[in-house]
RNA sequence: GUCCCCAUCGUCUAGAGGCCCAGGACAUCGCCCUUUCACGGCGGUAACGAGGGUUCGAAUCCCUCUGGGGACGCCA
């Protein structure tokens, strides 16, 4: 039964690595139609914020993927301390009476890796539990075998086969001088706990999994198979972060800024990851079916993010793509909203912009005109035809209003009109639509000329035309 | 400093010894379609970090270097 879980800790808004490993992690339990757990890691309560956790939830429901299970660590520290006192009693972890290091002391480092501090593995039990008793402060580390020239290892299943001398491994801590347990004690009691079969997370945190690995095996449990993702990174080639990065990684801003949830999925899917059969537009049913951690890439993916530009060009039109591949009514639906309009003049609306835009937001300066009693002020040279004057567009203008009076109101209706009445005086089609565009758009780039007059209806076509006449 | 990971077009990637003087996508440039813009179609520019091996043959295997990233906390 494959169980697999989420565990943020909430101490910034979600951002697109966290959701990226949601998502793979989403797709591998459905895909084995196993168990989804969203577990907060709450376990340091200095920087634990609720609005933090709000994001979470916030983003999380946005993309729509669902849990099937939730829990909260803090609410399981019983849990977690039974371990680490159980791994004490084997033998497998002392207590450490070392005050606690100085603020930004860096001296660890000088010589090699750290391993522990000096004579505390030494101290007896009988003396650790007298001093311990006394009230003397310690904190409980793990103490990893030395000396064997011993290896730990293991199996990802993106990276392969790891392994790491215990010489490079620190005796790492499992409870603070609080008596609180650390992230490794906590994430492991409560993975061992939840029956955990598989770990999918952040490449940062493979150098980790040796010391879970240590836990795991102390704790007498059965081992969860790992697999690690490859970080995203920023275009500068740093790891994406909160504090650098700001508002671009967070996703409410793809939100936001009009991103449908299954292309922002479809795009934070292909980041690390591929299908490997040149398909680039999934659907969510697709991603499912076709997720494997085989399909998983070793090396860390960009997000090409400017500042000018602040989401990649490829999420961009993969949102293009999916909005395009929406059912007219259901893209009316999502973008009547945005505007203000009804529901009937959206779906009017709909077929003529969907292929003009990328962001369901871009609504608002693509068919900004079909919204406003009255025009931006726009010149009045723009009504001027290719190789015309302004003649030449005041006759234009000036049929248009009379054969539009009098008009079939439909898109062939109109068309036909409109280039009879070109023929009449004598010009090309394209010089006839021209300033009629502009005058009922204010502005030359605009959706395709009919089904833009029969959505604007006869008579703010007409007074638009009137205005624009007036101008020449 | 120590340890771990990674290395194909600008970006995301395909490639698990000959099918690759490297394929796809986005971006970019050009042409076509066309009443503008877009969509669409066609085409172009553009990559195996370097050096050594192994092999008849290497983007693919091995080593070294270089570069990048990550972890080394009583944070997660």
């Amino acid at each position: 039964m494959v169980r697999v879980r989420f565990a943020p800790s909430p101490t910034g808004y979600l951002h697109i690595g966290g959701a990226r490993t949601f998502i793979l992690n989403w797709l591998y339990a459905r895909h084995q139609s196993g168990t989804m757990i969203l577990r907060i890691d709450d376990t340091d309560l200095e920087r634990n914020t609720e609005q933090s956790l709000r994001s979470i939830h916030e983003g999380l429901e946005w993309l729509g993927l669902s849990w099937d299970e939730q829990y909260r660590q803090s609410d399981r520290l019983a849990l977690h301390e039974k371990l680490a006192w159980a791994i004490f009693e084997k033998g497998l972890a002392y207590r450490d009476f070392t005050p606690a290091a100085a603020e930004g002391a860096e001296e660890h480092h000088a010589g090699g890796t750290w391993l522990s501090n000096p004579g505390q593995r030494e101290i007896s039990r009988d003396e650790s539990d007298r001093r311990a008793a006394a009230g003397e402060k310690f904190v409980l580390r793990f103490k990893v075998p030395r000396g064997g020239g011993d290896a730990v290892r293991f199996t990802d299943s993106v990276y392969g086969e790891q392994s790491k001398s215990t010489e490079d491994i620190e005796d790492f801590a499992l409870l603070r001088s609080s008596g609180a347990p650390t992230y490794h004690l906590a994430s492991c009691a409560d993975d061992a706990d939840l029956r955990i079969s598989h770990i999918v997370r952040g490449q940062e945190h493979l150098p980790n999994t040796f010391k879970h690995i240590l836990i795991f095996e102390a704790a007498g449990v059965e081992m969860p198979q790992f697999a690690h993702l490859p970080l995203l990174m920023a275009p500068d080639g740093s790891k994406l972060s909160k504090r650098k990065h700001g508002p671009v990684v967070s996703i409410t801003t793809y939100r936001d800024a009009g991103f449908l949830p299954a292309a922002f999925i479809n795009f934070l899917c292909l980041l690390g990851w591929s299908p490997k059969d040149d398909r680039e537009k999934l659907s969510l049913d697709e991603l499912v079916q076709a997720f494997s951690f085989e399909g998983v890439n070793r090396s860390n993916a960009v997000v090409n993010f400017t500042e000018e530009n602040p989401f990649d060009p490829k999420a961009l039109w993969l949102n293009a793509e999916h909005i395009r591949s929406l059912p007219v009514d259901e893209l009316a639906a999502l973008l009547s909203p945005l505007v203000d309009a009804g529901p009937e003049k959206m779906r009017l609306i709909t077929p003529l912009i969907r292929e003009r835009i990328h962001l369901l937001n871009d609504v608002r300066t693509v068919a900004d005109f079909f919204f406003v009693k009255e025009l931006p002020p726009y010149d009045a040279t723009e009504l001027i035809p290719k190789k015309g004057d302004a003649e030449m567009a005041r006759r234009a203008l000036v049929e248009a209003r009379e054969t539009l009076a009098s008009a079939e109101f439909t898109h062939d209706g109109l068309e036909a009109a409109l280039r009879a009445a070109a023929e009449r005086l004598g010009i090309k089609a394209g010089q006839m639509f021209e300033p009629v565009r502009v005058a009922v758009c204010g502005r030359k780039t605009a959706p395709p000329l009919f089904g833009t007059l029969e959505a604007l209806g006869r008579e703010t076509c007409l007074e638009r035309i009137e205005q624009a006449i007036a101008k020449l």
